[in-house]
DNA sequence: GGTGAAATACATCGAGC
DNA sequence: GCTCGATGTATTTCACC
């Protein structure tokens, strides 16, 4: 599909707060509101605006600490992988989980209470599947974390 | 604030889908709308739920590429640090950042077109103030990726 | 692909239980 | 906290340019 520049308007001010009316949005954007909410329909039933989600405040809700884990490991088998993978993903304390190029094989993102948390959370991963090297680094400042990707 | 079991639903709910009436969402949480609608705008006014956003396809918009940097610096003085962060947040592929424990000192998560694009990004990064070791490896996979936080 | 005006659906507020 | 009903507002769908 072809975005023109209002589209990528669009999509930049619905990505930054998507609770405004269509008025609003028309007005954002330089189009008057039925051009302006034919493009939303078409840019939704194109998959490009994928769902409209609430962000939560993690610190309202006690969840003070972001640690990254890194994983090696040498079992590299579709078995193992495929256990590792939906097992991790499963946790609901990880909110991003990457299998990586270089010499570490997996980014796991988890949000806890608190540092302490740690602890438990690294039981879980070491009981679904066997790894060669786990380590964690806990965000000590999130300079930046946004959901807007760059249009 | 304390959250009951319907707080924490509603939440859920809103995390995953906010394109939802507020009947659906009372159906779904077990009270009628009345209550629900005032337990979404006490949640707002709160703080806990921050905001209303759309999340993009990044595929749909050629952002094939994750790539995590990870920064170490020998420079820790507040000059450096405030031109570092304020520098590299404001660049738009830049969609996370964090300022670590450990022998990292940052990491940054990068949504670009493709790895060549690193290329421009890396280029960008250590004009912006002097680094003394910087690393790159590109997500091969995203296992899990969601702004769903654990509540 | 754009405009303006009409119909429909939703959120919001109040009163009574 | 629930129900019902009324009001205002936003979305949606027309015909038309």
């Amino acid at each position: 599909m072809v975005l023109d520049e209002h589209d990528r308007r669009l999509l930049r001010a619905v990505q930054k707060d998507s609770d405004r009316t269509v008025q609003e949005l028309a007005d954002l954007i330089g189009l008057s509101a039925t051009p302006t909410a034919r493009r939303l329909k078409r840019l939704a039933e194109a998959g490009i605006i994928r769902k409209h989600v609430a962000l939560l405040d993690p610190e309202a809700l006690d969840l003070q600490a972001t640690l990254f884990v890194t994983v090696r490991t040498s079992h590299h088998d579709a078995d193992w992988l495929k256990r590792f993978a939906e097992g991790v993903a499963r946790m609901p304390e990880v909110v991003e989980f990457y299998r990586l190029s270089g010499d570490i094989d997996y980014l796991i993102k988890l949000c806890l209470p608190d540092v302490r948390a740690y602890d438990e959370a690294y039981k879980k991963l070491i009981a679904i599947a066997p790894l060669s090297d786990v380590s964690a680094s806990f965000a000590m400042e999130a300079i930046k974390n946004t959901t807007e990707l760059p249009v």
